[in-house]
DNA sequence: AACAACCTCAACCGCATCAGA
DNA sequence: GTCTGATGCGGTTGAGGTTGT
């Protein structure tokens, strides 16, 4: 991407491809004051590129920690059904599986588990067109299931056997990344949810 | 080998939300 | 209550790489 133009008055912002010298430059910022104020890391870093853009790059590339491609069937697999239950809640997704970023997993998901789930889908249609009991999709769960009482209570249908509160089943701050017994909660409710796996 | 079509993913944009003045 | 700046999120774009013809 080339240099542009922000608007007349404004000074143009470099909006190409980072380099490494900048990227040691903006780590090199982080690690003295922190991340937090991207407008002023960014001047302080000397790069003439805007605050989101710093805070975009460490968020996505630079942060320790980050795992990089190679996403496992066990991630791919929790990707689908985390995506089931929550649609493209990117950040959320992402809170459940340590050193991957939202950005990541929201490219994973359109280049790679979109197509996978669409053929799933037509799939499913013909088996229903078949005679075979049909099973649930997703748009039939938000319909009768993504219901939030007054309690903060997520329930289904009257006879439906999922009920969990939501705010503790999303509460991603308090367990660490996704562990075992989190996902195999999150299984058994899916499936139940679901009607399938 | 050359070109077109397709795919991947880094990066940007617009909008919503939040916190502080 | 309102304004403003900072931050976070999801959608989209486009350059570069890969695959197919």
């Amino acid at each position: 991407m080339a240099l542009m133009t922000d608007g007349p008055a404004k000074k143009e912002l470099n909006r190409a491809a980072w380099t490494a010298e900048e990227d040691r430059k903006l780590a090199q910022i982080i690690e003295v004051h922190g991340a937090q104020r991207w407008k002023s890391v960014a001047e302080k870093a000397g790069l003439n590129r805007s605050g989101k853009s710093c805070r975009l790059r460490w968020m996505n590339y630079l942060r320790p920690n980050i795992k990089r491609g190679n996403i496992s069937d066990q991630e791919e697999d929790l990707i689908l059904r985390l995506h089931k239950l929550l649609g493209n809640r990117w950040s959320l997704i992402a809170g459940r599986l340590p050193g991957r970023t939202d950005n990541e997993i929201k490219n994973y998901w359109n280049s790679h588990l979109s197509k996978k789930v669409n053929q799933k889908e037509i799939l499913r249609t013909e088996t229903t067109t078949c005679g075979f009991k049909r099973q649930r999709t997703c748009r039939d769960v938000e319909k009768d299931n993504l219901h939030v009482n007054e309690e903060g209570t997520w329930e289904g249908d009257v006879d439906s056997p999922t009920r969990l509160d939501v705010d503790e089943f999303l509460d991603f701050s308090t367990e660490g990344p996704f562990s075992l017994e989190w996902v195999s909660k999150f299984s058994d409710f899916n499936e139940r949810l679901c009607g399938f796996s």
